[in-house]
DNA sequence: GAAGTCTAAGAAATCGATTTCGTCAAGCAT
DNA sequence: ATGCTTGACGAAATCGATTTCTTAGACTTC
């Protein structure tokens, strides 16, 4: 009615019931059926809601899910969020999204408010593998490392195979008559781009032509760094006809190289890791190491929630598989 | 140290003080220098951070603020989440993100939480200009509309210029020759895509050729509706030789279109509101309608910080003017 | 030196829901 | 009929920090 907040006491008041039984009622205990419906009535008329904050002091524990990323702007990221968000609201669940830059003093302020909020668990796309998650460990909170994995072998991981996805984007670029192949990844300190990096490394070691230093690149993961990156591959003495670029923004920054270098990236050879997702026309003849971003996210999550519900056998790695396609049409 | 949950009596313990001077130490209250000496080494020694959810419970209120939006994955949204994000930390309150697809079942859901979390204060692009915020204001948090304004009058709302822009989109394609000048707009319910379809009408009214009512079509500012709707206006018996089109994810699936028709985007003459992130090289000769969205969400933080912090001044409307320009540069 | 401020800081109440504990009565077995 | 179980439900403790309310000194002021 009103808009006053309403307590759980006014609403025994008005049933006539103590506030004992109201709580009983509102969380399915055992009440007698003229208690439930008195109470029921009792808490329509009044339109109360439960203060959650109270209810988390008392239980410790609240239904809400942290899901810490690194770049709220990359759509990698948000589709990911998205996977998560799906799954957690079908469990019941819902998600407070945090976003880090990469920087890890955010992200360890993200992880203590977390605690301090008694969030039910964590899902974390870690900024560095060494990231700091003892604190949650310690007090049994929940953690799900999504996308990269940590250091350590007591949590779970949703990861995809990018080792195998480096590979497969390198040898189609090679299966389709390109012969010196570069790859444009991201820093070394993430494994991801490392784990890319790899699987161009293993295609091109074996290739006589191929195995040159000169055609790796370590970048930033940003536009600008892909464009910096693939303008100076042109610029080799020997440039290479064809390039694996490690994450989406920095195809969008070599694409911009290869334009302005006058190149189609049809004709150039191109394999990049996830969806260029408003690019639509340029990118037919891109060849795309599918991410399953969202996928990922809901893997997560369900992971998550097991470990929530109180499942606690040894932690578990979830590697999803990378499809590759060319692309004709969106 | 331990990973066990320290509380404020620990503290007081090992220092030697009451439970309620260790809280005046925390809130910077007063209290003797060696009092507080001691508090802060127990404190440190001892790990503490203070349990946010008994704080609240007490208090009544959070350094929390819900950002709800329609559309996690548009860009145009994550980069006004990362300008309120940006202004709320510097504020030092954290942001909940909160995505609604739309729906205002959910939207009406997180409005629910948001009370229910004892959050500061809300933001929120409402799904529709209906929205029901009467709770949120009847108990008097503060609400700021962004984006999108509302159906009443005692709401702050952060805009932009919504008609000025169709207007000035419209009336650069004229400028550059251009003479049927299409309209591609989202749902006739959204006041954004309403408001910029009547910045293009009012341009185009005056001019014999162009006020043609079959060049205007209401899609649903999605990638696909974008797609279809140009599809639609180039087969018509008299297609148009330009186009304003009211988001960047209508405008991705327009470019799929002219692609698809054989025409290049600075041919045909487009005109887009908001960036398009991904299209780096494409979209040279495109005309774009900048939607400041990073300065929508730092202003509409703003101005919820300042009703967090007491201001109750009569509601204010600001509107951001939008600049355009045409590419021909990432 | 007595009366009147301050100040620091402890004791205890408080925020609102949950939960333990205990009571009372009804139901059941012997 | 007696003793035992069972179920409903109220009273009161609890979660942890904040915020009165008090009290005991220390310091002014005339």
């Amino acid at each position: 009615m009103a808009g006053a907040k309403v307590t759980i006491y006014q609403v025994a008041a008005l049933a006539g019931v103590s506030p004992a039984t109201v709580s009983r009622v509102m969380n399915g205990a055992r009440v007698s059926p003229e208690s439930e419906r008195l109470v029921r009535a009792a808490a329509e008329q009044l339109a109360f809601t439960p203060n959650r904050t109270a209810r988390r002091l008392r239980r410790q524990y609240s239904e809400v899910i942290a899901l810490i990323i690194p770049d709220i702007e990359n759509p990698f990221f948000t589709a990911l969020a998205r996977g998560v968000e799906n799954r957690a609201r079908a469990g019941g669940y819902s998600v407070v999204l945090c976003n880090t830059d990469d920087d890890p003093v955010r992200e360890s302020t993200y992880i203590d408010i977390a605690l301090a909020e008694h969030m039910a668990g964590v899902i974390l796309a870690p900024a560095d593998a060494a990231s700091d998650v003892s604190r949650l460990v310690a007090r049994q909170r929940p953690v799900v490392a999504v996308d990269r994995s940590l250091n350590r072998a007591d949590i779970d991981a949703v990861t995809v195979d990018n080792r195998a996805g480096g590979l497969s984007a390198a040898e189609s670029l090679f299966a389709a008559g390109f012969s010196r192949v570069a790859c444009i990844t991201g820093p070394s300190s993430v494994e991801t781009a490392q784990l890319r990096m790899e699987g161009w490394q293993q295609a091109t070691r074996d290739r006589s032509e191929a195995g040159d230093a000169e055609l790796l690149r370590y970048a930033d993961y940003r536009v600008d760094g892909g464009r910096l990156a693939m303008a100076e591959l042109l610029a080799l003495r020997e440039p290479p006809d064809a390039a694996v670029v490690a994450n989406n923004l920095m195809a969008a920054g070599a694409l911009d190289a290869l334009q302005d270098a006058g190149l189609s990236p049809a004709a150039f050879g191109l394999a990049v890791f996830g969806d260029l997702p408003f690019a639509s026309f340029e990118r037919r003849g891109i060849r795309v190491v599918d991410l399953p971003a969202r996928e990922l996210g809901e893997a997560a999550a369900a992971l998550l929630l097991d470990r929530i519900a109180g499942d606690d056998g040894p932690a578990r790695t979830v590697v999803l598989r990378t499809d590759h396609r060319t692309r004709e049409r969106q």
